[in-house]
DNA sequence: ATAAATATGAATGTTTGTGACCGATTTATG
DNA sequence: CATAAATCGGTCACAAACATTCATATTTAT
């Protein structure tokens, strides 16, 4: 039986039940429990597929962007410690724009007492911000329903019209030669253009997002400091070259 | 039976009835009770759902939570017969402008299956409109933390960048002689220029309002129409000579 | 035809999820 | 307010699922 057709297989399988057991595979197909095991490997090397404990789970489709929702899902810890890091670069009285977000949201407790002024697009921060009683300035434009921010023209025009001491930006896809990338390209011109009126950048990404790449461009590498944490040891020895990116150690 | 498999399970009952017991997941999956706990501990991590006693249930609003201490004002009865019949002006395709306030608030289920485009600077109205997903504007600028509103110069510049169909304006104010008043001159300027920017313009205000100014004013009681309720039958009387003034009865 | 590259299955020790147990805590009831 | 019942969180042992390694089979290239 080809490779191929296994891996067909197992992707009807999956298309129409949601999640595939391994045990079933095995039972069906009448190979090794080691063979569908690298099946699976390689379709979620190809992101074709979740390999869950016991078998595997559907990904939402592709092009399609995690909602905040499900972006919450896990690697809560990298995602504090990376802000907290983050926030360290905060000075009193700077005034810092902050991306939509469930990564740079955690940093918003550290922004207490420091008289920060904060022009955000998230409005997923702004009860935080409330009641913390921040400074706030909200970029005005069209809600973008999956993910709670503030995007389009009207956005970019609005921020335009700010200069800022630091950004901090969340981001889907770091790759040393394709640069900083975001699904979607509305969401990609205000990052862009944050970077643009910020004297320094930040970008926050949890190390999944290494060597990754989605549709929209931000900028290069080189024009943001990165923070992540030391999960994919890999990935980051390869980008540590740069000195633009910093690891934050977790656990 | 996968993990991913009982977390769908669970999710798809939460999403159904909006609570679920522990005990009729256990039933229902036939696994222990220390595994479906578990799985809720996770959900609850992921921020899938609320843990209580017994079960669990549903976060009702994703993401967003403004804490409005409402207004405690009891007239909510009045407030909701007021906005239901002001929402009746509203046509298909509209563009309109909310001003912030408990009052307009009342308007958003209204809203719905209208396609309206709604422009507004009420961050306590935000949760309602993306729970609907009816188009919306949010108008950049200050927060200003006592009413959850958007203010200030770069909110007025940023509203003139449109112009709209209707406005639907609270007001603290009603007076014959004195007009539309308000107490913070920012919210003045703000209102006065969405009434400059809409073809029609609707005051909603409870009877408590009528002859009654406060220190900022916004328009002449001729510049809008007032729609009110029927609570106070002498300020009625005199304001009705105005061709302008609505009024809803409430039993 | 032969060597190199790749795919497979069995054996291994390790990790993870599970169910049962139990004392502590919370909620319901009189 | 006291008591009982339900629910809770933690710990434990066990089995299922896991990654890894190695020997063997299969394919591919030359």
């Amino acid at each position: 039986m080809l490779t191929t057709e296994r891996h067909a297989f197992i992707q009807s399988l999956l298309k129409k039940q949601g999640t595939v057991k391994l045990q079933e595979i095995v039972d069906q197909l009448q190979v090794s429990e080691s063979t569908i095991r690298r099946d699976l490997v390689q379709l979620e090397e190809m992101k074709l597929l979740k390999r869950v404990h016991g078998g595997a789970s559907i990904l939402q489709q592709k092009g399609i962007e995690p909602t905040t929702y499900e972006n919450q899902n896990k690697s809560i810890a990298e995602k504090q410690a990376i802000a907290k890091f983050a926030s360290s670069f905060i000075e009193n009285n700077d005034c810092i724009y902050l991306d939509a977000g469930t990564t740079v949201s955690e940093m918003i407790p550290y922004l207490k007492n420091k008289n920060v002024t904060v022009l955000t697009n998230g409005l997923m921060h702004i009860p935080k911000l409330i009641e913390l009683e921040i400074k706030t300035v909200l970029v005005g434009g069209s809600i973008k329903f999956s993910t709670n921010a503030i995007v389009g023209g009207t956005a970019v025009q609005f921020l335009s019209e700010y200069r800022m001491d630091k950004c901090f930006l969340g981001m889907n896809g770091i790759h040393s030669e394709l640069g900083l990338t975001t699904p979607d390209p509305d969401e990609a011109l205000l990052k862009k253009t944050a970077i643009r009126l910020s004297s320094e950048s930040y970008v926050l990404a949890d190390s999944t997002k290494l060597n990754e790449a989605t549709f929209a461009k931000v900028a290069d590498v080189n024009d943001a400091i990165i923070i992540t944490d030391n999960n994919d040891e890999e990935a980051i020895t390869q980008l540590k070259k740069n000195p633009n990116v910093k690891v934050v150690t977790v656990k």
